[in-house]
DNA sequence: GGAATTCGATACGGTATGTACCGTATCTCT
DNA sequence: AGAGATACGGTACATACCGTATCGAATTCC
């Protein structure tokens, strides 16, 4: 967001009283203490910026909802980067990648997730922008990473590399939305192994 | 819900004015109708009222909020029963059962569950209500069917039936959340073969 | 010094919530 | 027939949050 940064890249060429620096970061540690204490429901925009300790004009400056700044929260405290670990073996390297992720969801991350997924059903915008800020961005990693492995000889040469990630990655999603368990390395272990080797007896 | 429901099994044994026997009908028609029409978002107790053409209290007499009433809108339309069919090959039973839930989803049927499981996020009690009426009475079908598939030998004998309904349902809950497509038969075959023959070269 | 912008603060109108009544209607029990 | 209980549509009320507007002060560029 920041929709605001009137910033040129080459110099600092603005007019008037520049922003305080500090204030970004204090509204969005605000808003995700916030929502990780008391639910998005009981957040609000007055209470973000009272617990940052600035005016309610302050924010609405700088975002439109608070489901934007949950969303750049969350960015600020996720590491956008899980990388497919060469260590390994091909397989275990897909392995260990699942286990990451599900590993970050399972603390703060994904009750910041889980809360953003669910608002987006209700704000087309929110749903867009996780598509193209963390789906896709995602996807053009993984789909590149599983294309290599056909090629190489480790994966079924006629699969479709974006219906293996749907496999893969969904159930994650859904304990993460739907579940009582609590998305352990055993898990994912037990959906990985299912969809590697296949359900049909052969 | 409707927690007042003081009628005897046997006989009609209460004292006051008896409720309106079409009022029930007549508001989850107006919640439906309003949620499909302009999100849940939009929705309000008093806007159910008004379109159900009742007094507010009325609603509120037998719901808690709006959420509890989608979830009943959400039973009284959907057909609870999708059952597995017998009249095709053990395997061709489980793909035609995926490919009904995906049509049923593809309406507003899935517009009123993601609906739902949206909500749910921030509502716990409408989170136990989801599993308990409708994602647990689904499993008690679905496990047995897949034991029975094991000890049919159609499937492989060491897997968790529990693992496998998450691996082949996750990725349809997934596209109805996130997806852009549109739950085709040809999308469900996609993820229904991948898993059935696993991703794995053998 | 003047224009522009940010800052914290406050006021405002609009909307939805949940509760409390009101007068009326309809049923059961005595 | 009468009393008690409950449902009905309607309305009023206090509360909360939203999004916008405006204020005076502060800070920076030109």
């Amino acid at each position: 967001m920041d929709q605001n940064a009137k910033q040129s890249v080459t110099s600092a060429a603005v007019k008037g009283r520049p922003r305080n620096p500090r204030t970004q970061q204090r509204i969005l540690n605000a808003a995700a203490d916030l929502v990780l204490e008391q639910g998005f429901k009981a957040l609000s925009m007055d209470a973000i910026a009272g617990r940052a300790g600035v005016g309610r004009m302050t924010v609405y400056r700088r975002w439109p909802n608070k489901a934007a700044i949950v969303m750049d929260a969350f960015f600020a405290r996720m590491d956008p980067n899980i990388p497919f670990r060469t260590d390994k073996s091909y397989i275990d390297s897909i392995r260990l990648q699942l286990r990451a992720i599900a590993k970050a969801y399972r603390g703060k991350n994904g009750e910041l997730m889980r809360t953003l997924l669910a608002e987006a059903q209700f704000d087309p915008e929110l749903a867009t922008a996780i598509r193209e800020r963390w789906v896709m961005p995602r996807r053009k990693i993984g789909v590149p990473y599983l294309e290599q492995g056909i090629r190489d000889g480790f994966l079924r040469p006629d699969l479709d590399p974006n219906v293996m990630i749907d496999l893969l990655y969904a159930p994650l999603y859904l304990q993460l939305l739907m579940g009582t368990s609590t998305l352990s390395d055993g898990y994912i272990d037990k959906i990985f192994d299912h969809a590697m080797r296949g359900l049909k007896r052969v």
